[in-house]
DNA sequence: GAGTGGTCTAGACCACGGG
DNA sequence: CCGTGGTCTAGACCACTCT
């Protein structure tokens, strides 16, 4: 009644027909019959088994989506989650560091970088006028080959010029540390739950509106200048948050 | 393109029906049409005015409220969501005073307090033996009179005997720290993205499945103790965490 | 081309709320 | 009580993947 890491799941009997299935699926999934990364049958297939509309089968499968249990691919078939990535956003080690210390593997890919100018609120963030020239750059990040989040990630141009020269599939924080001489001391960190759409869910190949973690980090060095404005979008089922602190 | 804080909605046409139709209400949200806390038009009416089956108009409903703008009142109706309590879950602060500084009024309900026998995984926790006696804490707490989070807390009875004459309607950081001196000084908190099902969802009054935030804080003391293991299940869209931290 | 999920329709009955 | 959302059925066509 009281232990374990994870949420206890719904009773066995609910009196209702999709979370029966539900229940039927994840105590299948428990017992191992399928494996991370395994498809499960196929909808209409769930249905002969199962005697129900077709309707209530996604129903009970979109609840398991929604508890991170199976995710699906696009008109490909619904999937077994793989354990969550640990990912703690006070420390400043980057994402293949601690991909790699979980012992799976990360991969970076860039999706955009180009010179921006500040609007009205990242001018704010960086302390600037507006129109100040910032640099914004745009990957997805991987794990085990499935992405899990995209990330939207300003420089700013006065304390990083001619950054856009870097390839960014390895580690920005790296490129910023020994080329620029930035080294990060304090973060400010906000997350929200949110839903994954437009955009971010285009680039994770999901449907709009499963629900992500929104992550923004402002990293600030030594003498207080903003260094790096990171806004990350991930997959609700990738990630667990971990922050330990002193209390103040 | 990039600005503000909160994602971007998906685009005006999507040549689907459902975010169309999820579109056009927020749109209309924005616009001020309906004030937090008020009631959409019904399902039913929707569909006249939009052409579409009713099954349809809830996946528009369903998509806005995975992105926290809406949320249901079983059997009521559907409602604009209030802005989301900012949380720093690092703070030893207590709910109370934070949701208040906010502006808003916090109120705390006490739906089971008693004694426990540590399971193995609680006794792992506060490094007792299995079996170990512990008092757990099941509180309901609100914001503008809207449930917002269930709460289990334990506390080790070896360091706060006698605790559960106490009521826990107020601040139980309060009560730990004048009546057994015990001062918090370093946090471990974890969060994850998660479905609210069974109980939590009961407590809350939802629909199981709703997405939410799981957040498990170990509090230590000067000496390492365990002080407090709290583990928490908001509402995705009542909250927003904002954690600020020194780079170690 | 066969199979998959994605979307949509037009109904139905039920449980619960007090708009 | 009536209106609400909650659940469910039994179909249909489409866009996409390739299981």
């Amino acid at each position: 009644m009281f232990s374990g890491t994870i949420p206890a799941a719904a009773s066995p009997a609910d009196g209702v027909q999709y979370l029966e299935l539900r229940n039927a699926l994840a105590a299948r999934i428990a017992a191992g019959e399928w494996r991370p990364g395994d498809r499960l049958p196929s909808e209409r297939a769930l249905q002969v088994s199962g005697q129900a509309a077709r309707g209530t089968i996604r129903e009970g499968l979109a609840q398991l989506e929604a508890e991170g249990l199976i995710y699906r691919k696009d008109r490909s078939g619904w999937y077994v989650s793989p354990a969550p990535i640990v990912y703690d956003p006070t420390r400043w080690e980057g994402f293949i560091s601690y991909v790699e210390a979980q012992g799976r593997a990360p991969a970076t890919e860039t999706l955009d970088a180009m010179a921006i100018a500040a609007d009205a609120f990242l001018a704010g963030v960086f302390g600037r006028e507006a129109g100040a020239p910032l640099n914004l750059i745009r990957r997805r990040r991987y794990v085990d080959d499935r992405p899990v989040l995209v990330e939207y990630i300003v420089v700013d141009v006065a304390l990083a010029p001619d950054l856009l020269r870097f390839s960014f599939d390895q580690s920005l924080t790296g490129i910023l540390k020994s080329h620029y001489g930035l080294a990060v001391t304090r973060n400010k960190v906000e997350m929200q739950p949110c839903a994954l759409t437009g955009r971010e869910a285009e680039a994770l190949g999901i449907k709009p509106g499963l629900p992500g973690l929104n992550v923004v980090r402002t990293s600030y060095d030594a003498q207080g200048r903003v260094v790096e404005f990171d806004r990350e979008y991930w997959r609700h089922d990738a990630v667990k948050i971990s922050v330990e602190a002193r209390v103040r």
